[in-house]
DNA sequence: CCAGAATACCTAGCTATGCTATATATCAAA
DNA sequence: TTTGATATATAGCATAGCTAGGTATTCTGG
């Protein structure tokens, strides 16, 4: 991505868990509001996304639906589903107990 | 590792450096200090920690120094270089920027 | 004293996944 | 009409953590 370079491993399901559980979005739009909500630090590639976005319906973590919009345009809609709901509570913890734990050596109380 | 799997990606070279940079430290060493630290959470494996040493060391971000201690017992001991310092804080820095991002994402602010 | 655990280092090969580059198609604006 | 934005897709590459194996020494309990 160009952060720290592989820094969004393991982090990229439930980042795009988290935005789809508030609501189904579809790709493009989905890459524009990860980097809204975030104030422009993701910049998620589309060789990212949409493999991302594939293996979790093939694993049961969303769905997705083809909307064709009055003009012709398709979009293919992304939601949650109870599965992926699990899974997200469960990266979500595991988010929070990575994270403390880095801070822990970053930034380590006096020996 | 066992967290989000994926997750540690990006990280590990910032670990390590956070640590080294306190003290020079021996691979063994570094394990059992990144798990009291990090109150068990880090488990590093041998084959993720000695390849990630040599590619600093490759790198020039640590330098190595064979010890031998009084009973026969070797022991390579690493230290951090100024270059090594400098990636440090650049590396430090992503990962607050990395951190924050993916806290907005997660917790984010009412639309 | 001996077996097993702990200490201490190393690496080939596997696998997962983010990125590059490319392809396709539509639509709006200059 | 050409450019840029919208919208989706994937083959192939590179990176790096993990598995599983190897070597060697020292400490400890029975």
């Amino acid at each position: 991505m160009n952060y720290g370079r592989e820094l969004l491993k393991g982090s990229t399901d439930t980042l795009l868990l988290s935005l789809i559980s508030r609501q189904p979005m579809y790709g493009y739009q989905i890459i524009k509001e990860l980097a809204a909500r975030s104030q422009g630090y993701f910049k998620f590639k589309e060789g990212t996304l949409y493999p991302a976005l594939h293996r979790m319906e093939r694993g049961g973590l969303v769905k997705a639906q083809w909307r064709r919009l009055p003009n012709g345009q398709e979009r293919r809609y992304y939601s949650i589903t109870a599965k992926g709901q699990k899974v997200l509570e469960t990266k979500r913890a595991e988010w929070q107990g990575f994270a403390t734990a880095v801070n822990l050596i970053m930034s380590p109380r006096p020996t």
